[in-house]
DNA sequence: AAAAAAC
């Protein structure tokens, strides 16, 4: 079973661990709700979301106004019970205990919450990943943490989860998911999202941002009164607007919104492509707080006008430098900015990303007003739970190479289930013929491709996550945000040809403070990130080879995109700051691997990223 | 050049 942050410092035990995060659960809502015992009678689709005309509003009992004050005390919330009467679901407040009594069993009683915190996937054997080394988490470390911050009158942080009382809902969701004290991005970040200023923050892989912008949202539609949804229409109006890059982020994204935002009867629903867009339209038309999304069905939705983002408050891109690359810019522009979702200064505006290029940053300040930049570096300066490796390979010779490192894996696999191996290629077409030469080679492995089902890509990532196929091929679909425990080592069977790439991939491993294993294969055809690539290394304290060394000297392009400055600084930088300097030199941001959520320094120096269960809350 | 993201 899992253990709790505290646990894990008590026990110095980080490998034990599991996310509550499945893709199954997440995707399947309709299954969630799923007749069970002892639950009142089921009401046809057509008469939901109905007042029942013949019958009184639903008003609440002085017994449940108590109730719904006790679950948000000085949020407004407990007067707030007749408004919802009026077409409003909000299933977390009527259903919130067990189900019967209170409003739930009276209109509501279809939509009983399931319990986002059961995890039917849940079915990992965790003791056959227990027993890594343990080195314990320190504590310490948390201060040390390097942190940037600009802006105007920044908030002050805080220092445990009691300061950030967004009332008894979310403060006991707190305690289910185990968060003992914020990380330090949440530390920075959830005040001054409170204060409702817009936010740039750059924080490590696995460090928690998911959370830092997900209970400041929750917290906020609490406070106000639900918005009116009119009736009879069947347009859908989410005050908070969560995207992300890939739809298995989203589906991630989505089951730790649930998490966070059980009984607080705030809804969140999910919206992405490659299903069924009719079961996604049945959750909207129950009424949405929270859409999280990835663009393309976003922008379906809002053609056919099942959603609108005129009611939007806050806004949030996840993996937003990746959001405002060349592939999606446009489409992120279309939604935010030729839609109907208030301007900026109107909305809240939060970019949170673990790399964030200067020139992504400045596309990124249209979407903001008098934003906040916020940089959490990496914990003190380096060792490695995560080691990186660079070996020299031919093409020719990948795979032989890669059987090998496979083999050995095998052989370190604890209690003879083999350890997790995460293998990234280039082409989706290099990724089903690896998994195909892997299979015929007696290796149980799976792929994760943009030209899978999205049944398949699920399916891949469960049997992956499971234990069943303990390699997963993918494409860069896989290379940021999702949080997929025990993975031990990531292979870069194909390097990417950006740094910031590298950067998420091999930030897959090494979480929650277990030690991860990065090796790249490199060759002639990756000259390009030489440099950049030995920079990282160096700055992660990683033993670069003398041949990269050379090549990045000798082979690589002066400057360029990958070039990152800051040398051996933290790098985080707000691009304001240096914007009057001359253009290229000054600014990426790389906050990327650094720090305590990939382990590369964090973890032996202590931080760790974190704690068994708590993981899927840090991305 | 590739990947991702709607039907």
């Amino acid at each position: 079973m899992r253990s709790s942050w505290a646990d894990s410092v008590a026990n110095a035990d980080n490998s034990a661990f599991a996310t509550g995060a499945s893709a199954s659960t997440i995707s399947n809502n309709a299954a969630n709700t799923a007749p069970r015992p002892g639950r009142p009678a089921y009401v046809p689709p057509h008469l939901r979301n109905r007042p029942a005309s013949s019958e009184p509003l639903a008003v609440p009992s002085s017994a449940d106004r108590s109730f719904a004050s006790k679950l948000s005390p000085g949020l407004g919330v407990s007067s707030g019970g007749s408004q919802w009467g009026s077409g409003l679901s909000r299933p977390g407040l009527s259903n919130g205990r067990g189900g019967s009594g209170g409003w739930g069993s009276r209109n509501s009683s279809w939509d009983r919450e399931a319990n986002p915190f059961t995890n039917e996937d849940e079915t990992v054997d965790e003791a056959a990943f227990d027993g890594q080394d343990n080195t314990g988490i320190n504590f310490d470390a948390y201060e040390d943490i390097p942190v940037e911050i600009s802006g105007e009158n920044v908030p002050q942080a805080v220092s445990t989860f009691a300061e950030i009382d967004l009332g008894e809902a979310v403060n006991e969701n707190v305690r289910r998911c185990k968060y003992v004290k914020p990380t330090p991005v949440q530390r920075h970040a959830i005040p001054i999202l409170l204060a409702r200023r817009d936010l740039m923050a750059c924080a490590q892989t696995g460090s928690g941002k998911t959370a830092a912008f997900c209970f400041p949202i929750i917290g906020g539609i609490m406070k106000e009164p639900p918005s009116q949804r009119q009736r009879g229409s069947r347009t859908a109006y989410p005050q908070a607007l969560i995207l992300s890059p890939t739809r298995e982020l989203s589906i991630q994204i989505h089951e730790e919104a649930r998490k966070f935002s059980y009984q607080t009867g705030v809804r969140v629903v999910v919206a992405y492509g490659g299903a069924p867009i009719n079961q996604q339209l049945r959750e909207l038309e129950r009424g949405v707080d929270i859409l999280v999304a990835t663009p393309g069905r976003l922008v379906d939705l809002l053609e056919r006008a099942r959603v609108s983002l005129q009611n939007i408050r806050y806004l949030a891109l996840d993996e937003a430098d990746r959001m405002l690359d060349m592939g999606f810019e446009p489409q992120i522009r279309r939604i935010v900015e030729q839609m109907d979702m208030p301007e900026r200064g109107q909305r809240q505006t939060m970019l949170f990303s673990a790399t964030f290029p200067r020139e992504i940053q400045r596309l990124a300040s249209d979407f903001l007003y008098n934003y906040i930049f916020l940089a959490v570096g990496r914990v003190g300066s380096s060792t490695d739970l995560i080691l990186q490796r660079v070996e020299f390979v031919l093409d020719s010779d990948k795979r032989s190479h890669l059987m090998d490192l496979i083999h050995a894996q095998r052989v370190n696999g604890a209690h003879g289930k083999q350890a997790l191996t995460l293998v990234f290629v280039e082409t989706k077409k290099g990724a089903d013929s690896l998994e195909h030469w892997l299979c015929i080679n007696g290796f149980p492995a799976t792929s994760i491709h943009g030209d899978r089902t999205q049944q398949e890509r699920e399916q891949a990532l469960r049997s992956f996550k499971s234990g069943a196929t303990p390699i997963l091929v993918a494409t860069d679909v896989a290379a940021r945000g999702l949080d997929i425990p025990h993975v031990a080592h990531v292979i870069n069977f194909d390097l990417p040809n950006d740094i910031d790439d590298y950067v998420h991939r091999i930030g897959r491993t090494g979480r929650a403070g277990k030690s991860g294993l990065a090796t790249a294969f490199f060759n002639e055809n990756n000259s390009s990130l030489a440099r950049p690539l030995a920079e990282l290394m160096q700055e992660a304290n990683q033993e670069v080879p003398q041949w990269l060394s050379q090549y990045a000297v000798t082979r690589s392009s002066y400057g360029g995109r990958n070039r990152r400055s800051g040398g051996a600084r933290f790098g985080g930088r707000d691009f304001r700051r240096d914007s009057s300097t001359r253009g290229g030199g000054g600014g990426d941001y790389y906050g990327g691997v650094g720090g305590y959520g990939s382990g590369a320094y964090g973890a032996s120096s202590g931080y760790g990223g974190g704690n068994p269960g708590l993981t899927s809350a840090w991305d």
